[in-house]
DNA sequence: AAGTGGTCTAGACCACTCC
DNA sequence: GAGTGGTCTAGACCACTTG
């Protein structure tokens, strides 16, 4: 009949959020809950869809603080670092792992290779003002690109590598978005606790002839992250 | 053991969801809690964030089952009708609400109109193949589209109604992707769960003069649709 | 050592659906 | 009425951060 009592604590904790600043800390969990005359776990639920919407930010060992606005991102074949320098934040980019793995039916599929061909795995957290906000895993076929771990610069931008010193030029792509849950080992590298709802995006690009390029895999703390997408008519 | 209980039941759950068909009924939450040998609360956290993932679909006094994949909805300037009834799924819309209200700062803002200004504010529940996947929400300036209430017929298209009818021509536009959760009331047209994450579509349309034609925020379920734009470089 | 958020238990009652 | 998922409580212990 009514409302849930964690939405109506949630509606009262945004009032408590907006009086005091960005970046101010909430008084504890459990002191929240006595104050509002509800159980820790209410006040946690309230808490944790805050934190999913973006208003909260929880560190374990500290507590729980007033979240500065959610980054945009473009959702667009352009360059993470330019994107980011082009809102005025500070990119940074952090190696997970770059080794040679075996193309599976899936990933064979999407670079069109044959399956059991080797390929490049590329694992990199992405930052924005120091903070982890992406982790970006991409697929590029090793017999098109045999030179690229040599050539690339595991912190720079793959893009630029690929554009520039690999003649690649970049056709039209297609990009799929839906949210999920973090694994804990992605919440982990992502320092966001898990259960939080994820933006996933699905990328393969082709160049000009349309040969696919990579098969990227990226994966963004919705707390954290915005898109926005250009549409034409 | 440092991964969380909810999640190694989570990942022994996918393998009992994946020998059950799709559509097939899960043993109810007890059953599994005991089985598993963890509190009904450790077994509903898996079960949460599988249906988030759209592994699993809830319906209160029935059961818990397996579901079927996610639909993926273009993100472009095109008809809702069309575009869902080119991937073979059958579109409808209900209307919750068609009246005219006043523009208040932010809405004023983005239709270029006056604050305090009349505008239409159309309300209305998308379904796919009988199923609630979204509700939309579009604001248009009163002062430029007089006669909508008149043309307008509600369960139609407005995409067509402003193009055919009233000869409005749409030029770029720019949409705004982001997690959020749901309210109440916004969970209740949906027939969803609470505290499910959704995606959030912002977007004001502008015709090819660079007018603003509508503001519209679009609420699509998280576990239920997916996104895919089309990149140009 | 103290205090924070994170996980988990056992048990209760409510809301809904089907028989 | 019986059985389902949805909400909520009280209390416990763990993991982490800071003094």
């Amino acid at each position: 009949m009514s409302e849930p009592l964690h939405f109506v604590v949630k509606t009262k904790l945004v009032d408590v959020l907006e009086r005091l600043g960005e970046g101010a800390a909430l008084p504890p969990e459990r002191v929240l809950a006595k104050e509002f005359g509800v159980s820790r776990w209410t006040m946690r639920q309230a808490i944790r869809e805050l934190i999913a919407d973006g208003r909260l930010r929880a560190r374990q060992g500290q507590g729980t603080f007033v979240a500065t606005p959610k980054l945009v991102q473009p959702l667009a074949l352009v360059s993470y670092t330019e994107a980011l320098r082009a809102q005025g934040h500070t990119p940074g980019r952090e190696v997970v792992a770059f080794e040679e793995v075996i193309a599976d039916v899936e990933l064979a599929e999407q670079l069109k290779v044959a399956e059991g061909d080797p390929v490049h795995r590329l694992e990199r957290v992405l930052f924005a003002d120091g903070q982890p906000i992406g982790l970006e895993t991409t697929h590029l076929s090793v017999a098109r690109f045999p030179t690229l771990r040599e050539v690339l610069e595991p912190t720079g931008s793959l893009y630029r590598c690929l554009t520039g010193r690999l003649g690649v030029r970049f056709g039209e792509g297609e990009e799929l978005v839906e949210t999920v849950i973090a694994t804990p080992r992605e919440a982990e590298l992502l320092k966001a606790t898990q259960s939080l709802p994820m933006l996933l995006l699905h990328r393969t690009s082709r160049d000009t002839d349309g040969r696919p390029i990579e098969a990227v895999r990226s994966l963004y703390r919705g707390d954290r992250v915005g898109f926005r997408a250009t549409l034409r008519p």
